[in-house]
DNA sequence: ACCTGAACACCGTTCAAGT
DNA sequence: ACCTGAACACCGTTCAAGT
Protein backbone atom coordinates (compact mmCIF):
# COMPACT_ATOMS: atom_id res chain seq x y z
CA UNK A 1 0.00 0.00 0.00
CA UNK A 2 2.47 2.71 1.24
CA UNK A 3 4.52 2.08 -2.07
CA UNK A 4 5.96 5.51 -2.18
CA UNK A 5 6.00 6.47 1.15
CA UNK A 6 9.61 7.21 2.71
CA UNK A 7 10.83 6.99 -0.96
CA UNK A 8 13.26 9.84 0.01
CA UNK A 9 16.25 7.29 1.67
CA UNK A 10 18.99 8.15 3.59
CA UNK A 11 20.77 7.68 0.01
CA UNK A 12 23.88 8.98 1.64
CA UNK A 13 24.38 5.72 3.81
CA UNK A 14 26.96 3.19 2.55
CA UNK A 15 25.43 0.15 0.43
CA UNK A 16 25.71 -2.66 2.87
CA UNK A 17 24.35 -6.54 2.45
CA UNK A 18 22.34 -6.03 5.77
CA UNK A 19 20.92 -2.54 3.67
CA UNK A 20 20.01 -4.72 1.02
CA UNK A 21 18.35 -6.98 2.64
CA UNK A 22 16.14 -5.02 4.79
CA UNK A 23 15.05 -3.23 1.05
CA UNK A 24 14.40 -6.68 -0.28
CA UNK A 25 11.93 -7.46 2.35
CA UNK A 26 10.01 -4.45 2.27
CA UNK A 27 9.63 -4.91 -1.32
CA UNK A 28 8.44 -8.70 -0.47
CA UNK A 29 6.18 -7.27 2.11
CA UNK A 30 4.76 -4.87 -0.26
CA UNK A 31 4.07 -6.48 -3.70
CA UNK A 32 4.90 -10.15 -2.98
CA UNK A 33 7.87 -12.66 -4.65
CA UNK A 34 7.22 -11.07 -8.29
CA UNK A 35 7.73 -7.91 -6.85
CA UNK A 36 11.49 -8.53 -5.44
CA UNK A 37 13.23 -7.19 -8.95
CA UNK A 38 16.79 -6.30 -9.17
CA UNK A 39 15.46 -3.24 -11.39
CA UNK A 40 13.37 -1.80 -8.41
CA UNK A 41 16.30 -2.77 -6.02
CA UNK A 42 18.53 -0.90 -8.07
CA UNK A 43 15.88 2.10 -7.70
CA UNK A 44 15.35 1.76 -4.83
CA UNK A 45 18.99 1.89 -3.29
CA UNK A 46 19.89 4.33 -6.10
CA UNK A 47 22.85 2.26 -7.37
CA UNK A 48 23.21 -0.12 -10.06
CA UNK A 49 23.30 -4.24 -10.29
CA UNK A 50 26.65 -4.47 -9.83
CA UNK A 51 27.01 -2.54 -6.70
CA UNK A 52 24.41 -5.60 -5.01
CA UNK A 53 25.74 -8.39 -6.52
CA UNK A 54 29.15 -7.19 -4.82
CA UNK A 55 27.21 -7.93 -1.72
CA UNK A 56 25.13 -10.73 -2.66
CA UNK A 57 25.80 -13.31 -4.99
CA UNK A 58 22.64 -13.90 -6.18
CA UNK A 59 19.02 -13.80 -6.09
CA UNK A 60 18.39 -17.16 -4.79
CA UNK A 61 21.00 -16.15 -1.63
CA UNK A 62 18.81 -12.64 -1.40
CA UNK A 63 15.85 -14.49 -0.80
CA UNK A 64 17.34 -16.96 1.60
CA UNK A 65 18.77 -13.84 3.50
CA UNK A 66 15.70 -12.45 3.67
CA UNK A 67 13.60 -15.23 5.18
CA UNK A 68 16.40 -15.73 7.76
CA UNK A 69 16.05 -12.16 8.79
CA UNK A 70 12.59 -12.35 9.14
CA UNK A 71 12.60 -15.67 11.12
CA UNK A 72 15.16 -14.64 13.40
CA UNK A 73 13.32 -11.70 14.72
CA UNK A 74 9.76 -14.18 14.98
CA UNK A 75 11.68 -16.14 17.26
CA UNK A 76 13.77 -13.43 19.01
CA UNK A 77 11.74 -13.20 22.46
CA UNK A 78 12.34 -14.99 25.25
CA UNK A 79 9.22 -17.76 26.45
CA UNK A 80 8.61 -18.55 29.09
CA UNK A 81 5.79 -21.69 30.56
CA UNK A 82 5.32 -24.99 30.78
CA UNK A 83 6.96 -26.57 27.00
CA UNK A 84 3.40 -26.57 25.83
CA UNK A 85 2.55 -23.08 26.04
CA UNK A 86 6.36 -22.76 24.89
CA UNK A 87 5.01 -24.48 21.71
CA UNK A 88 2.10 -22.35 20.94
CA UNK A 89 3.91 -19.49 21.50
CA UNK A 90 6.83 -20.04 18.93
CA UNK A 91 3.94 -21.60 16.37
CA UNK A 92 2.10 -18.58 16.93
CA UNK A 93 5.20 -16.10 16.62
CA UNK A 94 5.96 -17.99 13.37
CA UNK A 95 1.83 -18.03 12.42
CA UNK A 96 2.27 -14.14 13.02
CA UNK A 97 5.37 -13.46 11.05
CA UNK A 98 4.06 -15.58 7.87
CA UNK A 99 0.98 -13.32 8.47
CA UNK A 100 2.57 -10.05 7.94
CA UNK A 101 4.98 -11.19 5.49
CA UNK A 102 2.95 -13.27 2.98
CA UNK A 103 5.94 -14.69 0.74
CA UNK A 104 7.44 -15.75 4.15
CA UNK A 105 5.58 -19.36 4.08
CA UNK A 106 6.57 -20.41 0.58
CA UNK A 107 10.18 -19.34 1.11
CA UNK A 108 10.25 -21.17 4.10
CA UNK A 109 8.94 -24.51 2.84
CA UNK A 110 11.08 -24.17 -0.06
CA UNK A 111 14.43 -23.79 1.73
CA UNK A 112 13.57 -26.35 4.05
CA UNK A 113 13.15 -28.73 1.21
CA UNK A 114 15.36 -27.60 -0.79
CA UNK A 115 18.38 -26.42 1.16
CA UNK A 116 18.42 -28.19 4.33
CA UNK A 117 21.74 -26.99 5.18
CA UNK A 118 20.87 -23.32 5.31
CA UNK A 119 20.65 -21.63 8.52
CA UNK A 120 16.81 -21.36 9.04
CA UNK A 121 16.23 -24.97 10.02
CA UNK A 122 18.45 -25.17 13.02
CA UNK A 123 16.81 -22.14 13.97
CA UNK A 124 13.50 -23.57 13.64
CA UNK A 125 14.25 -26.86 15.08
CA UNK A 126 16.06 -24.89 18.05
CA UNK A 127 12.99 -22.90 19.34
CA UNK A 128 10.31 -26.23 18.84
CA UNK A 129 13.12 -28.75 19.97
CA UNK A 130 13.98 -27.11 23.03
CA UNK A 131 10.22 -27.08 24.60
CA UNK A 132 9.80 -31.00 23.74
CA UNK A 133 13.23 -31.48 25.21
CA UNK A 134 11.51 -30.20 28.57
CA UNK A 135 8.52 -32.51 27.73
CA UNK A 136 10.66 -35.35 28.92
CA UNK A 137 10.87 -37.40 25.51
CA UNK A 138 13.68 -39.74 25.34
CA UNK A 139 16.74 -38.35 23.00
CA UNK A 140 16.24 -40.98 20.40
CA UNK A 141 12.71 -39.29 19.31
CA UNK A 142 13.68 -35.54 19.96
CA UNK A 143 14.50 -35.60 16.21
CA UNK A 144 11.14 -37.58 15.20
CA UNK A 145 8.76 -35.38 17.45
CA UNK A 146 10.33 -32.07 16.79
CA UNK A 147 10.21 -32.85 12.78
CA UNK A 148 6.62 -33.08 12.88
CA UNK A 149 5.71 -30.22 15.02
CA UNK A 150 7.80 -28.43 12.36
CA UNK A 151 6.39 -29.62 9.47
CA UNK A 152 2.31 -29.10 10.30
CA UNK A 153 3.61 -25.56 12.09
CA UNK A 154 4.93 -24.38 8.78
CA UNK A 155 2.11 -26.06 6.50
CA UNK A 156 -0.37 -24.82 8.44
CA UNK A 157 0.79 -21.68 8.93
CA UNK A 158 1.33 -21.16 5.17
CA UNK A 159 -2.19 -22.61 4.26
CA UNK A 160 -3.83 -20.00 6.78
CA UNK A 161 -2.11 -17.44 5.48
CA UNK A 162 -2.64 -18.00 2.01
CA UNK A 163 -6.75 -18.57 3.35
CA UNK A 164 -6.31 -14.83 4.74
CA UNK A 165 -4.63 -13.03 1.94
CA UNK A 166 -7.16 -14.07 -0.55
CA UNK A 167 -9.48 -12.15 0.80
CA UNK A 168 -8.67 -9.28 3.48
CA UNK A 169 -12.18 -8.59 5.38
CA UNK A 170 -13.09 -11.35 7.11
CA UNK A 171 -16.09 -11.21 5.72
CA UNK A 172 -14.58 -11.80 2.57
CA UNK A 173 -12.95 -14.51 4.17
CA UNK A 174 -15.79 -16.42 5.07
CA UNK A 175 -16.81 -15.83 1.67
CA UNK A 176 -13.59 -17.31 0.42
CA UNK A 177 -13.92 -20.38 2.58
CA UNK A 178 -17.56 -21.08 1.58
CA UNK A 179 -16.19 -21.24 -1.95
CA UNK A 180 -14.00 -24.02 -1.22
CA UNK A 181 -16.22 -25.58 0.83
CA UNK A 182 -19.06 -25.29 -1.58
CA UNK A 183 -16.63 -26.60 -4.74
CA UNK A 184 -15.70 -29.60 -2.20
CA UNK A 185 -19.37 -29.83 -1.55
CA UNK A 186 -19.83 -30.97 -5.06
CA UNK A 187 -16.75 -33.22 -5.62
CA UNK A 188 -18.05 -37.18 -6.62
CA UNK A 189 -20.05 -38.60 -3.44
CA UNK A 190 -18.47 -42.11 -3.53
CA UNK A 191 -14.69 -40.46 -4.31
CA UNK A 192 -14.98 -37.80 -2.36
CA UNK A 193 -17.15 -39.03 0.63
CA UNK A 194 -14.25 -37.45 3.35
CA UNK A 195 -13.55 -34.60 1.57
CA UNK A 196 -16.97 -33.87 1.02
CA UNK A 197 -18.08 -34.35 5.11
CA UNK A 198 -15.69 -32.22 6.06
CA UNK A 199 -15.97 -29.46 3.70
CA UNK A 200 -18.50 -28.14 6.56
CA UNK A 201 -15.51 -27.72 9.11
CA UNK A 202 -13.63 -26.04 6.51
CA UNK A 203 -16.23 -23.14 6.24
CA UNK A 204 -16.85 -22.86 9.94
CA UNK A 205 -13.46 -23.31 11.57
CA UNK A 206 -11.30 -21.02 13.83
CA UNK A 207 -7.96 -21.00 11.94
CA UNK A 208 -6.15 -20.08 15.49
CA UNK A 209 -8.11 -23.00 17.83
CA UNK A 210 -7.68 -25.67 14.87
CA UNK A 211 -4.29 -24.55 14.59
CA UNK A 212 -3.58 -25.03 18.25
CA UNK A 213 -5.59 -28.48 18.13
CA UNK A 214 -3.20 -29.48 15.75
CA UNK A 215 -0.18 -29.66 18.01
CA UNK A 216 -2.04 -30.50 20.62
CA UNK A 217 -2.62 -33.75 18.77
CA UNK A 218 1.03 -34.29 18.21
CA UNK A 219 1.95 -33.60 22.00
CA UNK A 220 -0.64 -35.84 22.74
CA UNK A 221 0.85 -38.44 20.65
CA UNK A 222 4.55 -37.72 22.72
CA UNK A 223 2.25 -38.27 25.90
CA UNK A 224 1.19 -41.51 24.74
CA UNK A 225 4.19 -43.17 23.94
CA UNK A 226 6.78 -41.13 26.07
CA UNK A 227 4.30 -41.79 29.53
CA UNK A 228 7.31 -40.73 31.69
CA UNK A 229 7.62 -37.32 30.11
CA UNK A 230 6.41 -34.08 31.88
CA UNK A 231 3.38 -33.55 29.13
CA UNK B 1 20.55 -37.71 -18.38
CA UNK B 2 18.81 -39.35 -21.76
CA UNK B 3 17.44 -35.94 -22.25
CA UNK B 4 18.21 -36.79 -26.24
CA UNK B 5 16.16 -40.08 -26.37
CA UNK B 6 13.18 -40.15 -27.76
CA UNK B 7 13.00 -36.99 -29.33
CA UNK B 8 11.87 -38.25 -32.15
CA UNK B 9 8.26 -37.16 -31.73
CA UNK B 10 4.89 -38.49 -33.26
CA UNK B 11 4.54 -35.20 -34.05
CA UNK B 12 1.51 -36.31 -36.82
CA UNK B 13 -0.38 -35.97 -33.35
CA UNK B 14 -2.46 -33.55 -32.73
CA UNK B 15 -1.54 -30.68 -29.84
CA UNK B 16 -3.91 -31.37 -26.50
CA UNK B 17 -3.70 -30.13 -23.27
CA UNK B 18 -2.86 -33.93 -22.12
CA UNK B 19 -0.06 -33.87 -24.45
CA UNK B 20 1.30 -30.86 -23.02
CA UNK B 21 1.25 -31.32 -19.78
CA UNK B 22 2.72 -34.84 -20.31
CA UNK B 23 5.59 -32.92 -22.32
CA UNK B 24 6.11 -30.67 -19.53
CA UNK B 25 6.46 -33.57 -16.66
CA UNK B 26 9.08 -34.81 -18.93
CA UNK B 27 11.01 -31.39 -19.17
CA UNK B 28 10.78 -30.94 -15.58
CA UNK B 29 11.84 -34.71 -14.71
CA UNK B 30 14.45 -34.17 -16.52
CA UNK B 31 16.32 -30.62 -15.87
CA UNK B 32 13.59 -29.63 -13.08
CA UNK B 33 12.05 -26.78 -12.59
CA UNK B 34 14.42 -24.37 -14.32
CA UNK B 35 14.39 -26.95 -17.69
CA UNK B 36 10.68 -26.30 -18.07
CA UNK B 37 10.09 -23.37 -20.81
CA UNK B 38 8.11 -22.25 -23.03
CA UNK B 39 10.68 -22.33 -25.92
CA UNK B 40 12.29 -26.19 -24.98
CA UNK B 41 8.37 -26.83 -24.31
CA UNK B 42 7.62 -25.51 -27.92
CA UNK B 43 11.03 -27.51 -29.95
CA UNK B 44 9.90 -30.76 -28.07
CA UNK B 45 6.15 -30.06 -29.36
CA UNK B 46 7.23 -29.10 -32.92
CA UNK B 47 4.86 -26.00 -32.46
CA UNK B 48 4.64 -22.28 -31.65
CA UNK B 49 3.86 -20.25 -28.35
CA UNK B 50 0.56 -19.28 -29.45
CA UNK B 51 -0.48 -23.30 -29.78
CA UNK B 52 0.02 -24.06 -26.24
CA UNK B 53 -0.93 -20.79 -25.04
CA UNK B 54 -4.42 -22.72 -26.76
CA UNK B 55 -4.80 -24.94 -24.69
CA UNK B 56 -2.92 -23.51 -21.31
CA UNK B 57 -3.87 -20.23 -19.89
CA UNK B 58 -0.07 -19.66 -18.44
CA UNK B 59 2.65 -21.28 -17.13
CA UNK B 60 1.83 -21.49 -13.41
CA UNK B 61 -1.98 -23.50 -14.82
CA UNK B 62 0.81 -25.65 -16.78
CA UNK B 63 3.00 -26.20 -13.19
CA UNK B 64 -0.31 -26.60 -11.41
CA UNK B 65 -1.81 -29.59 -14.01
CA UNK B 66 1.52 -31.63 -13.83
CA UNK B 67 1.35 -31.63 -10.52
CA UNK B 68 -2.15 -32.65 -10.07
CA UNK B 69 -1.37 -35.49 -12.98
CA UNK B 70 1.45 -37.08 -11.39
CA UNK B 71 -0.43 -36.86 -7.61
CA UNK B 72 -3.43 -38.64 -9.22
CA UNK B 73 -0.94 -40.84 -10.60
CA UNK B 74 0.90 -41.91 -7.53
CA UNK B 75 -2.80 -42.03 -5.56
CA UNK B 76 -3.91 -44.43 -7.92
CA UNK B 77 -3.94 -47.68 -6.00
CA UNK B 78 -6.50 -49.25 -4.45
CA UNK B 79 -5.13 -50.21 -1.63
CA UNK B 80 -6.23 -52.30 1.99
CA UNK B 81 -4.97 -52.82 5.31
CA UNK B 82 -5.65 -51.79 8.74
CA UNK B 83 -5.78 -47.86 8.39
CA UNK B 84 -2.63 -47.72 9.79
CA UNK B 85 -0.98 -49.57 6.93
CA UNK B 86 -3.66 -47.49 4.42
CA UNK B 87 -2.12 -44.30 5.86
CA UNK B 88 1.75 -45.73 5.55
CA UNK B 89 1.13 -46.91 2.38
CA UNK B 90 -0.11 -43.67 1.03
CA UNK B 91 2.39 -41.62 2.38
CA UNK B 92 4.85 -44.07 0.81
CA UNK B 93 3.65 -43.91 -2.29
CA UNK B 94 3.55 -39.72 -2.14
CA UNK B 95 7.49 -40.11 -0.99
CA UNK B 96 8.30 -42.06 -3.85
CA UNK B 97 6.65 -40.34 -6.67
CA UNK B 98 8.37 -37.22 -4.95
CA UNK B 99 12.06 -39.17 -5.28
CA UNK B 100 10.77 -39.74 -8.88
CA UNK B 101 9.64 -36.24 -9.71
CA UNK B 102 11.95 -34.12 -7.39
CA UNK B 103 10.37 -31.02 -8.49
CA UNK B 104 7.14 -32.38 -7.39
CA UNK B 105 7.43 -31.43 -3.06
CA UNK B 106 8.21 -27.29 -3.82
CA UNK B 107 5.46 -27.27 -6.09
CA UNK B 108 3.22 -29.77 -3.96
CA UNK B 109 3.79 -27.46 -1.27
CA UNK B 110 3.34 -24.34 -2.58
CA UNK B 111 0.09 -25.31 -4.74
CA UNK B 112 -1.40 -26.18 -1.51
CA UNK B 113 -0.09 -23.15 0.89
CA UNK B 114 -1.41 -20.64 -2.20
CA UNK B 115 -4.32 -22.03 -4.46
CA UNK B 116 -6.19 -24.31 -1.44
CA UNK B 117 -8.80 -24.22 -4.21
CA UNK B 118 -6.99 -26.44 -6.48
CA UNK B 119 -7.69 -30.23 -7.10
CA UNK B 120 -4.37 -31.12 -5.64
CA UNK B 121 -5.80 -30.69 -1.79
CA UNK B 122 -9.00 -32.62 -1.97
CA UNK B 123 -7.03 -35.10 -3.63
CA UNK B 124 -4.78 -35.94 -0.65
CA UNK B 125 -7.32 -34.99 1.97
CA UNK B 126 -9.47 -37.60 1.08
CA UNK B 127 -6.65 -40.59 0.58
CA UNK B 128 -5.16 -40.08 4.14
CA UNK B 129 -8.66 -39.24 5.25
CA UNK B 130 -10.57 -42.45 4.63
CA UNK B 131 -8.22 -44.21 6.79
CA UNK B 132 -8.09 -41.24 9.58
CA UNK B 133 -12.28 -41.94 9.95
CA UNK B 134 -11.86 -45.56 10.08
CA UNK B 135 -9.52 -45.31 12.54
CA UNK B 136 -12.75 -44.13 14.24
CA UNK B 137 -12.17 -40.51 15.43
CA UNK B 138 -15.09 -38.58 16.26
CA UNK B 139 -16.06 -36.58 13.25
CA UNK B 140 -15.75 -33.34 14.64
CA UNK B 141 -12.03 -33.76 14.64
CA UNK B 142 -11.77 -35.74 11.35
CA UNK B 143 -9.70 -32.40 9.71
CA UNK B 144 -7.31 -31.59 12.21
CA UNK B 145 -6.34 -34.80 12.57
CA UNK B 146 -6.00 -35.25 8.02
CA UNK B 147 -4.35 -31.89 8.41
CA UNK B 148 -1.45 -33.02 10.61
CA UNK B 149 -0.42 -36.00 8.95
CA UNK B 150 -0.77 -34.30 5.28
CA UNK B 151 1.46 -30.97 6.50
CA UNK B 152 4.12 -33.65 7.83
CA UNK B 153 3.92 -36.46 5.05
CA UNK B 154 4.28 -33.85 2.45
CA UNK B 155 7.11 -31.26 4.51
CA UNK B 156 8.97 -34.71 5.60
CA UNK B 157 9.12 -36.22 1.95
CA UNK B 158 10.15 -33.85 0.53
CA UNK B 159 13.04 -33.10 3.09
CA UNK B 160 14.12 -36.51 2.43
CA UNK B 161 13.90 -36.54 -1.42
CA UNK B 162 16.32 -33.16 -1.17
CA UNK B 163 18.86 -35.15 1.16
CA UNK B 164 18.53 -38.09 -1.56
CA UNK B 165 18.91 -35.44 -4.49
CA UNK B 166 21.98 -33.48 -3.39
CA UNK B 167 23.83 -36.76 -3.54
CA UNK B 168 22.80 -39.26 -5.37
CA UNK B 169 24.95 -42.41 -4.66
CA UNK B 170 24.77 -43.78 -1.17
CA UNK B 171 27.86 -43.17 0.07
CA UNK B 172 27.55 -39.32 -1.24
CA UNK B 173 24.77 -39.01 0.75
CA UNK B 174 26.42 -40.34 3.61
CA UNK B 175 29.19 -37.64 2.80
CA UNK B 176 26.10 -35.16 2.73
CA UNK B 177 24.25 -35.90 5.57
CA UNK B 178 27.53 -35.82 7.78
CA UNK B 179 28.37 -32.54 6.44
CA UNK B 180 24.94 -30.90 7.72
CA UNK B 181 25.32 -33.06 11.14
CA UNK B 182 28.84 -31.60 11.06
CA UNK B 183 27.89 -27.90 10.63
CA UNK B 184 25.18 -28.30 13.17
CA UNK B 185 27.89 -29.59 15.81
CA UNK B 186 29.31 -26.38 14.98
CA UNK B 187 26.57 -23.96 16.01
CA UNK B 188 26.74 -21.71 19.35
CA UNK B 189 26.75 -24.50 22.11
CA UNK B 190 24.30 -22.32 24.31
CA UNK B 191 22.22 -21.20 22.05
CA UNK B 192 21.83 -24.25 19.58
CA UNK B 193 21.88 -26.90 22.30
CA UNK B 194 19.09 -29.06 21.38
CA UNK B 195 20.19 -29.04 17.36
CA UNK B 196 23.87 -30.25 18.34
CA UNK B 197 22.62 -32.44 20.16
CA UNK B 198 20.06 -34.21 17.46
CA UNK B 199 22.73 -33.29 14.52
CA UNK B 200 24.10 -37.28 15.54
CA UNK B 201 20.94 -38.58 14.47
CA UNK B 202 20.17 -36.53 11.88
CA UNK B 203 23.86 -38.60 9.96
CA UNK B 204 22.65 -42.10 11.20
CA UNK B 205 18.86 -42.13 10.67
CA UNK B 206 17.05 -44.26 8.24
CA UNK B 207 14.47 -41.77 6.34
CA UNK B 208 11.97 -44.33 5.73
CA UNK B 209 11.82 -45.63 9.69
CA UNK B 210 12.08 -42.00 10.83
CA UNK B 211 9.63 -41.02 7.85
CA UNK B 212 6.84 -43.57 9.32
CA UNK B 213 8.04 -42.90 12.76
CA UNK B 214 6.59 -39.48 12.51
CA UNK B 215 2.83 -40.83 11.43
CA UNK B 216 2.82 -43.20 14.36
CA UNK B 217 3.75 -40.55 16.35
CA UNK B 218 0.72 -38.52 15.15
CA UNK B 219 -1.69 -41.85 15.21
CA UNK B 220 -0.55 -42.60 18.78
CA UNK B 221 -2.27 -39.29 19.54
CA UNK B 222 -5.02 -39.55 17.58
CA UNK B 223 -5.40 -42.69 19.74
CA UNK B 224 -4.88 -41.15 22.48
CA UNK B 225 -7.07 -37.93 22.23
CA UNK B 226 -10.00 -40.29 21.40
CA UNK B 227 -9.53 -43.93 22.69
CA UNK B 228 -12.83 -45.66 21.66
CA UNK B 229 -11.11 -45.64 18.01
CA UNK B 230 -9.94 -48.51 16.53
CA UNK B 231 -6.28 -47.20 16.36
C1' DA C 1 -11.45 -24.09 -33.85
C1' DC C 2 -6.76 -24.40 -33.84
C1' DC C 3 -2.09 -23.03 -34.98
C1' DT C 4 2.05 -19.85 -36.62
C1' DG C 5 5.84 -17.03 -35.30
C1' DA C 6 7.48 -12.42 -34.94
C1' DA C 7 7.45 -9.01 -31.46
C1' DC C 8 7.09 -6.97 -26.67
C1' DA C 9 8.31 -6.03 -22.09
C1' DC C 10 10.95 -7.76 -18.72
C1' DC C 11 14.15 -10.57 -16.21
C1' DG C 12 18.87 -12.13 -13.61
C1' DT C 13 23.54 -11.67 -14.34
C1' DT C 14 28.15 -10.17 -16.17
C1' DC C 15 32.02 -7.29 -16.75
C1' DA C 16 35.07 -3.71 -18.35
C1' DA C 17 35.68 0.49 -16.51
C1' DG C 18 35.88 3.77 -12.97
C1' DT C 19 37.03 5.61 -7.94
C1' DA D 1 37.53 -2.46 -1.83
C1' DC D 2 33.51 -0.91 -3.67
C1' DC D 3 30.55 0.94 -7.25
C1' DT D 4 28.76 2.24 -12.28
C1' DG D 5 25.84 1.08 -16.04
C1' DA D 6 25.69 -0.73 -20.62
C1' DA D 7 25.17 -5.17 -22.58
C1' DC D 8 23.93 -10.23 -22.88
C1' DA D 9 21.15 -14.13 -22.98
C1' DC D 10 16.88 -15.47 -21.75
C1' DC D 11 12.19 -15.43 -20.18
C1' DG D 12 6.59 -15.55 -20.29
C1' DT D 13 3.11 -13.71 -22.97
C1' DT D 14 0.53 -11.39 -26.83
C1' DC D 15 -1.58 -10.97 -31.19
C1' DA D 16 -2.31 -10.23 -36.05
C1' DA D 17 -2.39 -13.41 -39.42
C1' DG D 18 -3.13 -17.75 -41.38
C1' DT D 19 -5.81 -22.46 -42.11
Amino acid sequence: MATRTGRVQRRAEALSRERIVEAAVELLDAAGETGLTFRVLTERLETGPGAIYWHVANKSELLAAATDAVVAAALAGESEGTPREEIHAVALGLSAAIDRHPWLAAQLLLQLSRSPGGPVTPRILEALGRPVRALGVPEEHWFTATSVLMHYVLGAAGQNAANRQVAEPAADRAEFLAGIAGRWAELDPEEYSFTRAVAGQMREHDDREQFLAGIDLVLAGVGALYPGGRA
